[in-house]
DNA sequence: TATTGTTATACTCTATAACTATA
DNA sequence: TATAGTTATAGAGTATAACAATA
């Protein structure tokens, strides 16, 4: 006779919390956390979503709605809430575009240019934070393995 | 003189796409709609955090809600609220504790036990899509890295 | 017909604080 | 004083659908 009581692993053969989506979901949310609070303690009026979009513009600045939506991995809706919040603090304007009067070009303001640098410098402070202890190599292979994951899931 | 216009790393050194933080949030957000896309397609009522509670308590029946809040890595009113949608759905029920009577202890019902098998197989699915065409060692890499930023972020 | 951008709606999860009952 | 659990509130993000204007 076998009297032994079931091992937590035979009760449950798939246990939440080794799971990857489980791992994946609780990091990115304290990272988002971790992104809003250095924000919050800098003095800074954004979340990390506005960061975001602000830093696609720093980049590449009049860029449309559509194409933010695209490379913020967002939807439209999603991108028009948030461009309005930015139109609201003041930090980018919307510009119709003559060839395509759909369409219209998002363009960073003064005060937008103006907190580029501030911002960038505490998203290294959050990527620090983040990677501490990582190498270099460590950390291109976290990127690696999610790209795919990613792929895999889209 | 320099004539060279800027390129985009020098425009900004911080760039969003390449960026932990926005790798780490897409994957985990299309992770997560990829399991309640599975569960929604299965015919099954449930979300993947309603999942994550039942998944606990199959490991181990009877938990209060701060263990399971502990182990799931939420807050107390959100767990109060999905196991107020679980009891609802008739999942589990709620028992008081008689040596502790502010504690209750949280018991799968005959419904919540017979659907153990079929949700841990989708969540099996979930994985196996996830994780395709990683090897056994990439994806221990994988947690192994999540846990240390976790670690790093929390 | 398709695309751009917006609006509306509903849902889930999160964070914070405050409250009660009990220890 | 501290803990267990609940309730209330506010906020952010997502998904879907639908719409008007334009291509």
């Amino acid at each position: 006779m076998d009297a032994t009581p079931p091992t937590r692993e035979e009760l449950c053969p798939f246990p939440l919390r080794q799971s990857i989506g489980f791992l994946l979901v609780r990091t990115a949310l304290r990272l988002r956390l971790l992104g809003n609070t250095i924000l919050q303690e800098a003095g800074e009026d954004l979340t990390v979503d506005q960061w975001g979009i602000l830093n696609l513009l720093w980049e590449s600045d009049g860029q449309t709605p559509v194409e933010l939506a695209r490379r913020a991995d967002k939807d439209k809706p999603n991108v028009t809430r948030l461009l309005q919040i930015l139109e609201d603090k003041g930090y980018v304007a919307r510009q119709p575009d003559p060839k395509d009067r759909r369409s219209h070009r998002i363009l960073l303001t003064e005060a937008g240019r103006a907190i580029k640098d501030r911002l960038l410098e505490l998203g290294s402070t959050c990527h620090e934070r983040a990677c501490a202890g990582l190498s270099a190599q460590e950390v291109a292979t976290l990127k690696d393995l999610l790209n795919r994951v990613y792929r895999n899931v889209f």
